[in-house]
RNA sequence: GCGGGUGUGGCGGAAUGGUAGACGCCGGGGACUUAAAAUCCCCUGAUCCUAUAGAUCGUGCGAGUUCGAGUCUCGCCACCCGCACCA
């Protein structure tokens, strides 16, 4: 035997570089092996690889390779989701092309991902800023128009007028450009919509489907979503217009006191044009705050109009409100208030003094109960409402609709959270919108799709972002082209597609990727739905939600026979980190700022951290998902130049369960170093030549076969990596035999596709591993399960006297139960216990326990 | 406010209603070595103790069901995540 060392600077590029040579990792739709697609939620190029990225493409890794030896051809893709925003600012900072900056991350983070050894397809590897990907994205927006999917209408946004460019909402903070720092305006601009409302149910009705998705996802989808179903109907006002207005809760139509309209309601802005106090007021509302705290405390004001509003069963005049709780874009923009059971309007109530009537009570009997400071928004039957009186909620609500909807002065309707998707960007670094405005005199021909044999539109090269606005809006020759229709003057859509849409179908081009069209059907349905999808929680709903949007749309179109893309669904947790800082006063000292720094910079000792520069103590901070801004990040790289892939891949699957979050420690990535070195060596102490059999490690070695398979596919990494330990310290302590070079060989096999590079350096060691074979072990089958090993012969039995633990004996498995008793009794521990005591009734579970009552 | 999750040693975490703390990390002791690194062995929930043994307590808190509860039921507490004036 030879004391030799696992070296990963030599083996895993040599490794790498095999299966590269071999394609072992490439995907054949043509196989006649069963098919499994196993995909990772593609990165953005942000620049380098971090650990989150490591633990996600571990977990899908894992189980694509143990999917192979399973038997399944697996198709696990690479490519990068390369438009956004980041790209833009970079070249704004720093001067360059997004589109060099991007290409220049994708080759650095392409060369990390390949470092880490994982079982990618890189001959699909795609980004979608390539003109082939967004191409064909293209002619499915197309194909989604020609379907009545898209239309463009005049939408509010946030304009940053330093920028001169559209924020999302999460880029505007305290009401100003997260960037430029100027106070942002709301402004209408034409923007195209995908209208996902009409998917709305389907979409719905499909989280039913979806089993293996977390629930916690299907719920924030379902909340999204957010179907209700009610009344809409319209009060007569006494200025002789109408006021549409919808309430979920019809049934208490008879404690209605009030109507309240959003302040940016067309009936608001007519009182406002004729009454300056409305104005202001509608003025007010506008400027308050949206953030969950400022709404929390946020006092509900109105303003009264004057107007009334007649109600629809007493006939009673209501008066009207502007208020400032009140959403237009959300039902009619107008509510009925019933300030009894609705908190809201409870608040508004008591504020302006209007009468708080009780409609629903527990018992007719409490029809004057008072309330007791709020409202009842819960069930019961109906009072004080005329011929609801007596009814339930539900019976009291159908009477309402029915009756409204025979009087044709209301329907039952329902309403959706959900609105349609806005896709326009107006920026550089995106999908070309691919349509084209006629300028002639007019109208012109209006707007017009571009040909699809004219696709791609392909962004300009040729631009600068030093000055601010949309690049595609000013290049002096791009946006000037021809009518398709009538070949006059006409102007390129500037507008780019939301990055979303890159995402929404990348995992249909990974499966097939024609040159003629974004994907052929057939090749789609061998791969799809995605078996396993894992990515990270926070994708939950945009993302997901939009990609599923899509599949059912192109199935709308007829282009897909699928309509739901993804199987199953995993949400990993994050890897986490302590953060290092202290405060420093470069600006004065009445101006602390908090520094950070990185791990590497700090030494780290038992109850406290110091900086490595200057020796001084820096403060430890919470535990939190690594991030550039706090510094507290470790850089892969760094990493596998000290203890090489395995070590890396195997901590992110250790210790914490995947869904959790997983805190890096200095003192668990050298733990794992040890434990790569630890199974060389008893790869290395295998004596082939051995002979023997032992029976008790055999079974281990059949039960963690078992177990270890159940764990993968149960995504429980953590449990599998401890399964292996236990086999590990069994193989470790056991004497040379027949059996102990089987244990080896299953670990070799077992750790495959978490140490890929470990285990193909000792498979091709070893002769006696491989049986013969030339090949990888990468190409290898997962061992064969003895199910007869499985079963002990012999079980431990524990012994319980007043609940507590007394004994354990040992007995034949299926040992009767009067002889399991009877072997209870006779221990000496139990007696002690029992000390004389009558024994009162006895309860054996067969190969469990015996436990004695008395 | 609504919805969801989590709570077990110093730490990460295991446990079909049936021996709580598997496995790993940290720590302690020992072996090997001139020494160190590496490696190997032993110990490691708390308390008591007449200490190779034994007893009691112990899974956020309080009740309950059960022969038996980390696990089931009810009521609380804390923390985390998501949504949020959605009528």
């Amino acid at each position: 035997m030879t004391d030799t060392r696992f070296d990963p600077s030599q083996s895993d590029g040599h490794w790498q570089l095999a299966w590269d040579k071999a394609g072992t990792f490439n995907a054949d739709s043509n196989s006649p092996k069963p098919k499994s697609y196993v995909l990772e939620m593609f990165p953005y190029p942000s620049g380098r690889i971090h650990m989150g990225h490591v633990r996600n493409y571990a977990m899908g890794d894992v189980l694509a390779r143990y999917k192979r030896m399973r038997g399944f051809e697996v198709l696990h893709p690479m490519g990068w989701d390369a438009f956004g925003m980041p790209a833009e600012n970079a070249a704004m900072e720093k001067n360059v092309h997004p589109g060099g900056w991007t290409r220049q991350n994708i080759e650095t983070m392409k060369a990390q991902l390949k470092r880490i050894g994982f079982a990618l397809d890189w001959n699909r590897e795609f980004a979608t800023c390539d003109p082939e990907y967004y191409g064909h994205e293209q002619a499915l927006f197309l194909d989604m128009y020609e379907a009545g999917l898209v239309y463009r209408r005049s939408s509010e946004v946030n304009w940053d007028p330093v920028d001169m460019t559209v924020l999302a909402n999460e880029q505007v903070i305290d009401g100003k450009g997260w960037r430029s720092g100027a106070e942002v305006e709301k402004r209408k601009l034409d923007q195209w919509f995908l209208k996902i409302t009409q998917f709305a149910d389907d979409l719905l009705e499909g989280l039913g489907s979806l089993d293996d998705w977390p629930e916690k996802v299907r719920l924030m989808q379902e909340n999204w979503i957010g179907k209700s179903t009610g009344l809409e109907f319209s009060f007569d006002l006494s200025n002789g217009d109408k006021l549409p207005v919808y309430t979920t809760r019809p049934d208490t139509i008879f404690g209605s006191s009030f109507c309240a309209i959003a302040a940016d309601h067309p009936l608001a802005q007519s009182v406002a044009a004729s009454d300056p106090t409305a104005l202001e007021f509608i003025e007010e509302c506008k400027r308050g705050g949206t953030t969950a705290a400022e709404l929390e405390t946020a006092e509900k004001l109105g303003f009264d109009t004057g107007i009334t509003a007649q109600h629809p069963f007493s006939g009673e005049a209501l008066p009207v409100f502007i208020a400032n709780f009140v959403l237009m874009d959300y039902g009619t923009g107008a509510v009925m208030g019933v300030p009894g059971h609705d908190q809201r309007d409870f608040e508004f109530a008591t504020k302006y003094g209007l009468p708080i009537a009780r409609v629903v009570a527990s018992d007719v009997a409490d029809a004057d109960k008072p309330f007791a400071g709020e409202a009842e928004a819960g069930d019961g039957l109906l009072v004080n409402s005329d011929f609801l009186d007596g009814k339930s909620v539900a019976d009291a609500k159908a009477d309402v609709i029915a009756r409204a909807e025979a009087g044709k002065w209301g329907q039952g309707t329902t309403v959706w959270r959900l609105r349609d998707w806005g896709i326009s960007r107006q920026r550089y670094w995106g999908t070309p919108i691919p349509f084209i405005h006629c300028a002639q005199e007019g109208g012109g021909c209006g707007v017009v799709p571009v040909p699809k044999d004219q696709l791609p539109v392909t962004l300009p090269d040729d631009v600068d972002f030093q000055t601010p606005g949309n690049p595609l809006e000013r290049h002096p020759t791009w946006k000037h082209v021809n009518c398709p229709k009538c070949g006059g003057t006409a102007e390129r859509e500037t507008d780019t597609l939301d990055t979303f849409t890159n995402s929404s179908w990348y995992f249909l081009r990974f499966a097939s990727q024609p040159d003629d069209r974004p994907f052929d059907p057939e090749e789609v349905a061998k791969w799809l739905p995605v078996e396993q999808y894992i990515g990270g929680v926070e994708h939950a709903i945009l993302h997901l939600l939009y990609a599923r949007f899509w599949t059912r749309a192109l199935q709308h179109c007829g282009l897909l026979t699928l309509a739901e893309p993804f199987a199953s669904l995993f949400t990993q947790g994050m890897v986490t980190h302590e953060t290092y800082s202290r405060d420093v006063y470069d600006d004065g000292p009445d101006h602390p700022r908090t520094r950070f720094f990185t791990p590497a910079e700090v030494d780290r000792g038992g109850e406290s951290a110091s900086l490595k520069s200057d020796g001084a103590p820096v403060d430890i901070g919470r535990v939190i998902k690594m991030s550039k801004s706090k510094k507290n990040v470790v850089d892969p790289d760094n990493i596998i130049d000290t203890y090489g892939a395995d070590a890396a891949r195997w901590f992110m699957l250790s210790d914490s369960p995947p869904e959790r979050d997983l805190p890096w420690s200095e003192a668990g990535i050298e733990g794992c170093g040890r434990f790569v070195q630890r199974l060389w060596r008893l790869f290395e102490s295998a004596d082939a030549a051995a002979r023997g059999e032992d029976k008790t490690l055999d079974r281990k070695s059949h039960q963690t076969i078992a177990a270890v398979a159940d764990d993968i596919e149960a995504l429980s990494f953590n449990k599998a990596v401890a399964r292996i330990y236990e086999l590990t310290g069994a193989a470790e302590k056991a004497a040379p035999s027949a059996s102990r070079n089987f244990a080896i060989r299953t670990i070799l096999l077992l750790v495959s596709p978490m140490m890929p590079h470990l285990a193909e350096e000792a498979w091709h060691k070893a002769d006696w591993a491989r049986a013969g074979s030339d090949g990888l072990i990468a190409d290898a089958a997962w061992p064969e399960l003895d199910e007869a090993l499985l079963v002990e012969d012999e079980v431990t039995i524990a012994i319980q006297h007043k609940g507590k633990l007394r004994d354990t004996i040992t007995a034949p498995k299926g040992a009767a139960k009067e002889d399991l008793e009877a072997l209870a009794l006779a221990s000496e521990k139990v007696q002690r216990s029992l000390d004389g005591a009558e024994v009162r009734k006895v309860i054996v579970v067969p190969d469990r326990l015996v436990n004695i009552v008395t």
